[in-house]
DNA sequence: GTTTTTTGCTTTCTCCAGGAAAGGATTTAA
DNA sequence: TTAAATCCTTTCCTGGAGAAAGCAAAAAAC
């Protein structure tokens, strides 16, 4: 389905999305058209889900981060489901085997919010927070 | 630094960072100019780190996702932070407070391909996994 | 209170990236 | 052996992005 050339392509969009097809072009030994025409296949196929930005979370007031393992006390899995999906600090959430249920990557503006957050949680269940003091990668 | 405007234009860009100026403007009631202008200050200003890609990581052999809770049994840990980075499985890394040092996202094909990585690690200290069983953001 | 500077916008203009269409080469299927 | 499909290149054209100039309002200086 994919081949080495559109991993590489992959590659160096991941790097940068708006990165000039004829530039791509270039590393991977093909004109422009021809990547614009595999990345159009990569999209189709849904490889591509979208392109976003990356941003510096500290200017933006999200400079606590903070992994949180829910252990859920009530079976309401779907009103916790929608209310991680509706929540602006959730940045990642999943269902987990393993200690818990659910793994949260959260990023708020400070130890108050991560309380209020966590306060919200508790409805659902109890947590285990680990704030991060440093991001390698 | 950032106006009401600025976080509209990324919350935007986020959702979609190639969706034209003009058609942005439109949103913000800004010519595309204006929004161009903007987007230039963000970038300078560091706001704006970069501009990349979302893949299906399903459809690229990054089928299991886990969370790691790493517990060092080394001090060298300019060592195993310089693995980190270099390991392409590993999607995220954060230095850590709580129990564990650091917490880990990490990306494989399969089974096999996390008992390999978790071997790897065995050599730096200890691990708690959480695979994730489902993703709801 | 008036002048000067700065800031942020719009308008205009130009250039080049990206998309469409056509044509060719190679591989796969009939 | 022919027909179809795939993937590429070349060519052409449109329209988005960036640069420059000009304007208006706010901020700073006097």
């Amino acid at each position: 389905m994919l081949d080495n050339t559109d991993l590489k392509i992959l590659k160096l969009l991941k790097s940068n999305c708006k990165m000039q097809f004829r530039d791509i072009g270039e590393v991977v030994h093909l004109t422009g058209q021809a990547v614009s025409n595999r990345i159009s296949r990569m999209e189709n196929l849904g490889v591509i889900k979208g392109y976003t930005v990356l941003l510096d979370e500290k200017m933006l007031n999200k400079s606590l981060t903070a992994y949180i393992t829910i252990f859920m006390k009530t079976t309401n899995h779907e009103v916790f489901c929608e209310f991680l999906s509706n929540n602006e600090s959730v940045m990642e959430a999943n269902r987990i085997s393993g200690e818990g249920c659910y793994m949260l990557k959260v990023q708020v503006n400070s130890q108050e919010d991560l309380n209020d957050f966590l306060d919200s949680v508790l409805k659902y269940g109890n947590y285990r927070v680990n704030i991060s003091i440093g991001k390698i990668k």
